[in-house]
DNA sequence: CGAATGTCAGGAGAACTGAAATCG
DNA sequence: CCGATTTCAGTTTTCCTGACATTC
């Protein structure tokens, strides 16, 4: 993807300017740019935000569980525990009633944190979907939903 | 991102689960890959299909105008290029009105391949939106065409 | 045993940077 | 001299695979 100026105007050819799924592609490209300069300002990446505002909303929990609920790769998992970890943003320990298992749990630094990112993705989102209203704003989440529960399940 | 199954339903916490900006990123991997599975069987990439269609619907031009209006990145353009011309569906030859300049020109059996590329694409788009009708697609282009206009500007 | 968990090592592809050579 | 074009070399980031040891 290109940061040149001549996109989606009369310069694109009008078949490729209406394929969804291009669209679809630079609008997360642009968005997912916006999202990680953002929140790299704070020191945070999405993946920080994702763990934080599940454990603060659902409880502690396995790595395993954060990674079906996150959605980050179960390999992955690690690294960003580690980070979170290492900032005193959650707690890694081993869970006494499965040893396989650890238990994540947000600390309280963490809580604070979560709330500050959560206020700044707020105002990144708010920015990345400007010429879009609320009601609008509704209708694209709406839609990209459908879309991801039918391949989820399909 | 995950290729679990317990993503977009109830596992996942709700604000996690409406920030539009991460379902943005999610639909679009989805879609890309089916998009990138689907053209690989016909041993094609999406940027064949955007250089072979804008060739076609606006003529000959050189590289770094097909890396403005297609969105590739101009130091990827090359390589795009190259398959392309190997598999002899474009022709590049020097510009004798600009000698820095290569001009691209996109050959019959070309015209015949993005034909393929073309119906394979609606397939391929077809399944992969297959939620949504006819409206709620065009819906969806709108909203994703006003989001890039406006970060494309701004 | 089979299945789940945490961990690590690395691959493939896309986006992106930097710079050189050529030419207008 | 400055800017545009083509090209190449290489980095970064993300998604993803494979394997292994441990535990249920």
């Amino acid at each position: 993807m290109n940061t040149g100026d001549a996109h989606m105007d009369e310069s694109v050819p009008a078949r490729l300017r209406n394929r969804p799924t291009r669209l679809l592609s630079m609008a997360s490209t642009r968005c997912d740019r916006l999202v990680n300069d953002g929140l790299a300002r704070a020191d945070a990446r999405k993946w920080h935000y994702a763990v934080l505002v599940t454990l603060a909303e659902i409880g502690p929990m396995s790595q395993a569980e954060l990674s079906r609920r996150t959605g980050i790769y179960h390999s992955d998992v690690v690294a960003v525990i580690n980070e979170l970890a290492g900032r005193g943003l959650v707690e890694r320990a081993p869970d006494p009633a499965d040893r396989r298992r650890n238990v994540i749990t947000i600390t309280g630094p963490g809580t604070d944190h979560l709330h500050r990112l959560d206020d700044l993705l707020s105002t990144i989102e708010d920015e990345a979907l400007a010429p879009l209203n609320r009601e609008e704003r509704a209708q694209l989440v709406e839609l990209l939903t459908r879309i991801l529960t039918h391949q989820v399940r399909g």
